[in-house]
DNA sequence: TGACGCGTTGAATCAGCATTCATTACATCG
DNA sequence: CGATGTAATGAATGCTGATTCAACGCGTCA
């Protein structure tokens, strides 16, 4: 009879292949791209850097997970809360203030996977990562402009902008370090604001749609968590 | 009488320091940082590998000089562009324009040296670069909200938002292919139009503002040559 | 239990580039 | 024209970090 895989040695794999796709996470997130080393990976996983290779066949497809993970994390958050709204203008808001409240906490992350230095073999992922984001920022606009609640815009052009002015001005290395809480939940509605102006919602209404979008303090607290 | 270097020499030297750094910029500017190689610069340069060290000494001092000498070309034009606006207001818009059409025409080399993946220890030129325009719309921003024209914002928030918009939107991968001249035109008024629009100005004021920054197309396309 | 296959190990290998330096070519000067 | 100091050369060196692979150990099966 064939060699077979005991349902405890599947699980083992599965689990050991978490934990390197963790690892090389959590490397990202605290150093940035440049502290994801096969190695460092390897040894923060536990396990020789041999092993890394019979889960993943190069580092590229390694990093291509870890980009994947985090973009699929991500876009179920925005479609999540663009769902609960209650029509297309405040889904928009939604998804917007649930970004930059998202990318203001996992920023290093973020940062990592779409603005920082890293070679030139991942940056097609990193590339992909920023389209499904802009792609989806695109979407609730032009949804929102067909219900006529937006001045007329350039959907694809100012989806980028709107995704290149919260990484700038949220998660980019000019953005002040993250203070307190409440600082940063400042930061991410002051951000909020000048995103859905310049889209063309006036002042006032813009400012009503960031309010909506509040979560409550433990709501965000537990979000947090777990795109940590 | 110790040995002293001739007129004629001292030319020469120069010529070859600029050669070097011509080099390094229209590497930069065709292939991105990847292409930027000490014996690339080298060889299109007419120069051996050594020579370039006898004028910079490490890689990372010639990307500095590169990138410095953009930084100072463009917040120039920035500069230039606003003392000719007739107000805080107009010079903002001018300033955002100006970077918008400029960052377009040059948009490789932007890309190069403001986004795109390259060694850890250049980074902090790139911030540099960044922080400098943010500093320069920061600035305009703030003389623009002093006379009333904006709604209150973090200038420095702002700025960053509206840096990080422009670059995405029209400089970094996203960003369309630029096809005919006049295309590229609406893209840079389109997303100046945002960005302004994001301050809070209102939009029938902002187009008004876009309007009187375009520039005719000659005097564009010699500044589009100045920065090639 | 013994034979066998799969997963693991980690030191050795490989590759890409920046950087060095012994040598050569050239300028200056008496 | 030598003598001497300066600039240029480019093959060799060094470093960093991904990738490989022969030896090993553990789990599976008869």
């Amino acid at each position: 009879m064939p060699y077979r895989r005991t349902d405890n040695v599947v699980r083992r794999l599965a689990a050991r292949e978490q934990a390197i796709l963790d690892s090389a996470t959590a490397l990202a997130a605290e150093g940035g791209m440049t502290a994801v080393q096969m190695t460092a990976i390897a040894a923060r996983a536990s396990v020789a850097a041999g092993t890394v290779y019979r889960y993943f066949p190069s580092k590229a497809d390694l990093v291509a997970a870890v980009i994947d993970a985090l973009s699929r994390r991500e876009l179920a958050a925005l479609r999540d809360a663009a769902a609960r709204a209650p029509g297309p203008l405040s889904a928009l808001a939604a998804c917007i203030a649930t970004f930059a409240a998202r990318a203001c906490y996992a920023r290093r992350l973020i940062w990592a996977a779409t603005g920082e230095p890293a070679e030139a073999e991942i940056d097609p992922l990193r590339r992909a990562f920023r389209q499904s984001l802009a792609a989806e920022f695109a979407h609730r606009i032009e949804a929102a402009f067909r219900t006529g609640h937006l001045s007329e815009v350039d959907a694809h052009l100012a989806a980028s902008a709107v995704l290149g002015a919260l990484l700038e001005g949220l998660v980019g290395p000019l953005a002040p370090a993250a203070e307190s809480a409440p600082a940063q939940r400042q930061a991410v509605q002051a951000a909020t604001l000048l995103v859905l102006r310049s889209l063309g919602i006036v002042d006032a209404r813009a400012r009503g749609l960031v309010a909506q979008c509040a979560l409550p303090p433990n709501e965000r607290a537990a979000e947090a968590q777990h795109v940590a």
